[in-house]
DNA sequence: CCTATCACTCGTACTAAGTACGAATGATCA
DNA sequence: TGATCATTCGTACTTAGTACGAGTGATAGG
């Protein structure tokens, strides 16, 4: 049970942070507890309080690491290939660490990675000539898309391609064909079918939501 | 700080998860203890163990709930209105129960509502004529729309018009200016500006989205 | 009418987890 | 060398979930 691993390194808290999300990876995260933290890091519990203020922040410290995974798009980039690839980046970081997508929006103290985060995002969106009001809406679509979806798959039973559709086998041998045709239909001939992977949607709504914004800000100039 | 509320009906796993969901409307998600909603009922904590497995059960009790409150659109509305309606209706129901919406999401185990609401929603798309990939796409883009907005929205500071510019104007306050350009910009130009509202981004994101989709499903091409 | 059953209620207490308090330890600098 | 201060951590308090088993009241069969 116990990992006891030795700390080499001085206590800080951005330390801490990271070994906290390596925890939640491996473990999940109702299993990160200060005990369990601190035994991870080789140290006792007490101890970690003098860098970090209480579990609550710690949780704040680990969300704005996750932010900063999220990697600004090159800045030559044409503004709909910047868009695309920064959404990307999100939505890998939040795969990567599925426990904390219901943390992130959770929190209401935005970190400073968090600012830095949407600041990139809106200059993004201002290059490609979004008037202000247009650029407010973009901004909250893409989001709530990105993260909605991250949501989803994150609650997702398994999220390759294979194991999904075993787990989809048998949601639908659960399933009553008469309360539930539709459902069962989706997932017997399209979500069982080789090859399908719900992630896939994920561009193709991409897709959607720019053409959109494009159509609504008109003919402007792109760079 | 007990309120001793009067029980007069019969104990249900029903009742016990309808005055679960008004505790956490009232006093946020983190204050429902067993022992609170006991109190809240008029019982003992252990009285509440043999109708609802645990505190798990109980919370996925309480999702299913939420989910019933999500209404069907009548049948006789024209498909895009349709999804509109349903759309509408489960933001409505995020905002009304903001706790809620991490807690849908990481909940596994579906329940009968939450079945019924996937089915009636793909049942509308299909009724939309959209063939079978697409309607898997459309599914899953919508829904991670909604829900990724409501889940911004539940944890935006306040939602009301006045009292967000209010706290927008802290925020600018605090903002470094020179960090965070546009963040600052889009605050105060727009945000801070009378009538603005943060919901207004959801018909125009749902617009484009169905858009989209009906693009998508027109001249026979799908995805 | 009497009593056995059973669903329901609840008092007690154990466990896990966050964390307050203050002592011990060790490094730095005058 | 000794004082200061940051760090570490042992102990213990608190809250919250819940196991265990005793009480209690309504109902059904004799």
């Amino acid at each position: 049970m116990s990992e006891q691993v030795v700390r080499k390194v001085r206590l800080t808290p951005e330390r801490i942070a990271t070994a906290a999300i390596e925890l939640a990876d491996r473990d999940g995260i109702e299993a990160l507890t200060i005990r369990a933290l601190a035994d991870h890091l080789g140290t006792k519990p007490m101890t970690l309080y003098h860098h970090v203020a209480g579990k609550e922040a710690l949780l704040d410290l680990m969300v704005d690491r996750i932010f900063a995974e999220m990697e600004a798009p090159p800045e030559d980039l044409p503004w709909r290939e910047a868009i695309i690839r920064r959404c990307q980046s999100t939505r890998e970081v939040l795969v990567r660490h599925p426990w904390s997508v219901p943390l992130l929006e959770s929190r209401s103290t935005p970190g400073p990675e968090l600012l830095r985060h949407h600041e990139s995002m809106l200059a993004t969106l201002d290059r490609g000539g979004l008037p202000l009001p247009l650029m407010a809406h973009a901004y909250a679509i893409l989001d709530s898309f990105v993260f909605g979806f991250a949501l989803e798959e994150a609650t997702l039973p398994a999220q390759g391609g294979e194991g999904m559709a075993d787990v989809a086998e048998e949601i639908a041998a659960a399933f009553d064909a008469e309360a539930y045709p539709q459902l069962v239909r989706l997932t017997v001939d399209h979500v069982m079918q080789p090859g399908y992977s719900f992630g896939s949607s994920f561009e193709v709504g991409l897709g959607i939501i720019l053409d959109g914004l494009e159509a609504a800000r008109g003919p402007g100039a792109d760079a």
